[in-house]
DNA sequence: TGAACTACCAAGCAAGCGCTTGGTTTACAC
DNA sequence: GTGTAAACCAAGCGCTTGCTTGGTAGTTCA
């Protein structure tokens, strides 16, 4: 059983085979394509075969797409994290498995719509901010470990958080110039991104 | 002279106490408050106090007013770098000087809205984005002579691009959790993003 | 068989959007 | 005084937006 399935079981994540699942993920990819304020609900709903009203039978408002696209997107790599952390073994390896997960994550491969915690934060009210922050804390909270981790070996020496801050950055950012198809792979790039912060890899 | 002032005097810039300047100004921090698309005419010809048509005496459409704040904000940056850049000795401190200036320009202490440079460039269409790009390499390529300089030092051994490319991520990013007002001053901001490139600072 | 519920359609409303149009004010040159 | 041009006003057009409303198929379960 693969860790999405699971989610789905638990009732964590919406069934991805379900009307509402399938809305949470053409909106997921037209948010990222075109942004949260170009993507239209006339654009979801034809592009998920119903009329444009027939959306708010699933969801009270255009926001509310949104907010529940970014929720899903952090328990999704949540779930993703704790399974390569799970077969790491050095503190090092496991900061590679972190940085190779949100990579994935932001790039598409795992959880549509991760890059839009970033680029489209502020269009959530300050209600569905806290909402989404008290699921992404837990997210950060396991970097954070990890990066202690790495601290405690010795192989960095600026504050964890700064870190941490400054590597958000970087890496949402490679969604405006890296490209899957090109002639970096993403394993480079995560090791790539990984000699920024270990001076000795 | 200040740099400003001789970018006026060129007539390579606009000035800021015209009208086309106040309204590019005005622009500039209402599109860095509320993004591009939140942003209205209206919104923009309230803050100059004219009315919303007016606008499109000095402009053909919004866009060209984004294009406009872009333009300028990298010419003014710029220009900002190159002066900090003939006071700085070692390639090591002239890293430092860049970083700073990049760091002022996105918390907007000297080009109001370059950070819209990253959040806002997907609204600008392919030609105003070539436009800006002109613009854009130009600073660019300050950047990677300075990283070749500190590279040749010794002082990185990853690929330049590579790196300034992860830098502009992490100091763009800045804008979304580092407060002018805070604890941490924009120097030591700047000092820190410093030991994240080279370890031995 | 029929009540209840889910998912959706068909139509459209109210508000806000970028932008246009024709005319007025102001400043300055001759 | 008159001509000219820039800067702006006043009004509103045409269109798109998120969202509402009332109703209809299809399925489930008693």
């Amino acid at each position: 059983m693969t860790s999405i399935a699971q989610l789905v079981a638990e009732g964590t994540i919406t069934d991805p085979d379900s009307a509402k699942g399938k809305l949470l993920q053409c909106a997921a990819r037209l948010f990222s394509d075109k942004g949260f304020d170009r993507t239209t609900v006339r654009d979801i709903a034809r592009e998920v075969g119903i009329l444009s009203g027939s959306i708010f039978h699933h969801f009270p408002n255009k926001e509310a797409i949104l907010c529940g696209v970014m929720r899903e997107a952090v328990l999704v790599s949540t779930a993703k994290m704790r399974a390569a952390l799970a077969q790491a073994e050095t503190p090092q390896q496991q900061l590679l498995a972190l940085i190779t997960c949100e990579l994935e994550a932001i790039h598409g491969l795992s959880a549509e719509g991760f890059a839009l915690l970033v680029s489209e934060w502020r269009r959530l009210s300050p209600e569905n901010q806290a909402d989404v922050l008290a699921l992404r804390d837990i997210y950060e909270q396991l970097w954070l470990d990890v990066l202690a981790a790495v601290r405690e070996a010795g192989l960095i020496d600026m504050d964890c958080f700064l870190v941490r801050r400054f590597l958000v950055g970087a890496l949402s950012n490679t969604y405006n110039w890296f490209h899957l198809d090109g002639d970096m792979t993403l394993q480079q790039l995560a090791q790539q991104a990984l000699r920024l912060l270990i001076h000795r890899v």
